[in-house]
DNA sequence: GCCGTTTTCGGCCCGACTGTTTTCAGTCG
């Protein structure tokens, strides 16, 4: 059983007993366990099998490392069957909609019988919800206003999309009078590859003046909630905002705490909560004095923690690593030299050859890589041999008359099902660099995708496997492929896998990206641009990038060119 | 259910807003 699975039960269970009214500790206990068991690098099944000790892991005691060793071994986790048998499982479906908690969704239960969202539906329809106590008129409004929504769309919006609602609503909120600062926070902040809302933070000295202008946007479709600090809207596109107001006294402290993640926050709370400190969006305070609050260092000063980068704050490990100053130097957008995967009018992309480089050169990029697709791809008009050889004599050419730039021959091979490349072995000899990529098949058992790629990277002319695992976001799942076995064939064959900065794909994400740098996998940040403007996208991969712990020299194209060309060969 | 330099019991992060309430519970982040 995977870890996700294991995640997934352990999370069901926590659901079912908050709504049975369990104690609320024994609940959050459940859910860090999830998280902690979504987040182990390791399977799970595999360190029971090596006979180790779950309780090392943060978050397991004695009693859930049994109830996992249970779960693995008989599929059948403890307790979750007499919690489904006193509640109706479905019942966990209802805690999705907004204002619907616990407390709520067994007080349906108990008193209108209500199992699932079809029941809630119809409840509210017939005007059954307005009469239970503790309800009224708004609330069933409101629940059938979720229902609609969640029917429409249920899905996290892509940071890049997030970024084109919030950037324009930022200035407009830095236009109001009195506003010193306007910052948004949250996942967004920590660049997280989707974001669920935006939490926006502005200091102002007129708090019902900016409330006002929020509220007052022509995007905003409803107003959810507005005070004097705090006012929620969902504009028209589904995206909820939230907005706070807090004085410059405080900015750092609100920053930092909502800024998250949440799992981050608590585990330094409790930091605090040790020396005898109190942390909140107010500042950090001991009794009556309060210590800091202006400026976001200061608040991890406080706790004895050196500024913790926000890409980082997910309680994955960056506490201690903070702690032991032990942090990585994150590699930025200037660390990159070039930019080792994109593609050209030949095949897909809209630009020139010449475009490209000259796109490339006003980056300040030292090289770049096309790579346009072999001839399997037919819709895109793939390179066969023949294409190919003409294209690597312009480039020729092309490094003959422009300056400052080198343009790398380049190709991304199609891998075909068996694992063997899309182009006969002495024309990929004449390449600086060749890129494997799967475009099909992704149906194949996770058994036969793994044994695909590991193949494909059997063959030394692949120096970088292309978005590894075909994940587009919100469209398509990754294949299934066993992506330890993958990342560990790459360090054995000393082949680079490529954090594909699409910001549709973001394939590796940060979760295997950290794996395969904790590995030893050295992993190439690459644009796929298909047009001149798409090498602007390098800033999504290196968030993800930074996500994922990368330091400069984990990242191909960091090198100067003398030192990629060394290693190009070296495979 | 977890955890422990306040250690095997008794804590466990904390404030804002809403709706349904006469003083606050529930939800959210």
């Amino acid at each position: 059983m995977r870890n996700a699975e294991i995640a997934r039960r352990l999370t069901t269970l926590a659901d079912l007993l908050e709504i049975d009214g369990a104690n609320g500790f024994r609940v959050r206990a459940y859910r860090q366990a999830a998280l902690a068991v979504e987040n182990q690098p390791r399977q799970i099944a595999d360190m029971l099998e090596a006979g180790e000790d779950l309780t090392d892991i943060e978050g397991i005691g004695e009693d859930l490392a049994d109830k996992l060793a249970t779960l693995v071994r008989d599929g059948r986790l403890p307790g979750l069957g007499d919690a489904e048998k006193r509640v109706p499982p479905a019942l966990r479906d209802l805690l999705r909609i907004d204002q619907l908690g616990p407390k709520r969704v067994k007080a349906l239960y108990d008193e209108l019988g209500i199992q699932d969202l079809d029941d809630l539906r119809r409840a509210a329809r017939n005007d059954e919800i307005r009469r239970l106590s503790g309800f009224g008129e708004k609330s069933q409004d409101k629940i059938l206003d979720a229902l609609e929504r969640l029917d429409s769309e249920e899905r996290r919006t892509p940071l890049h999309e997030a970024q084109q609602v919030a950037e324009p609503l930022v200035e407009y909120l830095r236009e109001t009078g009195g506003v010193s600062r306007v910052t948004i926070a949250g996942s967004y902040r920590r660049r997280k590859a989707t974001v669920g809302d935006l939490d926006i933070l502005a200091v102002c000295d007129d708090s019902r003046a900016i409330m006002q202008r929020f509220t007052g946007y022509e995007e905003v479709d409803e107003v959810i909630s507005r005070g004097k600090t705090r006012s929620s809207v969902r504009l028209g596109n589904g995206l909820q905002i939230d907005l706070r107001v807090v004085p410059a006294a405080s900015y750092g402290a609100a920053l930092y705490y909502f800024t998250g993640s949440k799992a981050h926050n608590v585990a330094v709370r409790r930091i605090a909560v040790d020396k005898g400190l109190k942390i909140n969006e107010y500042g950090v305070s001991q009794g009556d004095e309060h210590l800091a609050g202006e400026d976001e260092e200061a608040v991890f000063a406080q706790v004895g923690l050196p500024f913790i980068p926000p890409e980082l704050r997910e309680n994955t490990g960056e506490i201690d690593a903070a702690y032991h100053d032990r942090l990585p130097r994150l590699i930025t957008l200037d660390d990159i030299r070039g930019d080792l995967h994109m593609h050209t009018r030949d095949t897909d992309g809209r630009a020139s050859l010449e475009e490209m480089a000259d796109a490339g050169k006003r980056r300040g990029y030292a090289y770049i890589a096309i790579t346009d697709h072999s001839q399997r791809l037919r819709m895109t008009h793939g390179l066969d041999s023949r294409r190919l050889r003409e294209q690597m004599a312009a480039i020729d050419a092309l490094n003959e008359r422009i300056k400052g730039i080198r343009v790398l021959k380049s190709l991304e091979v199609d891998i075909l099902e068996d694992g063997s490349l899309d182009l006969p072995d002495e024309v990929l000899d004449a390449l600086d660099l060749c890129v494997a990529s799967v475009h099909s098949r992704f149906e194949l058992s996770r058994e036969k995708q793994t044994e695909r790629l590991l193949r494909a990277m059997d063959n030394p002319r692949v120096h970088i496997i292309g978005h590894p695992t075909g994940r587009i976001i919100n469209r398509r799942d990754a294949y299934p492929l066993d992506l330890e076995r993958l990342i560990d064939g790459a360090r054995q064959r000393d082949c680079c896998l490529e954090l594909n900065a699409q910001p549709s794909r973001l394939d590796l994400g940060d979760r295997y990206a950290r794996q395969a740098k904790e590995a030893g996998v050295i992993l190439a940040i690459s644009t796929d641009a298909h047009a001149t403007g798409q090498l602007g996208n390098m800033p999504y991969g290196i968030d993800q990038a930074r996500r994922g712990w990368l330091e400069p020299d984990d990242v191909l194209n960091t090198r100067t060119l003398a030192q990629l060309q060394k290693r190009l060969k070296r495979r």
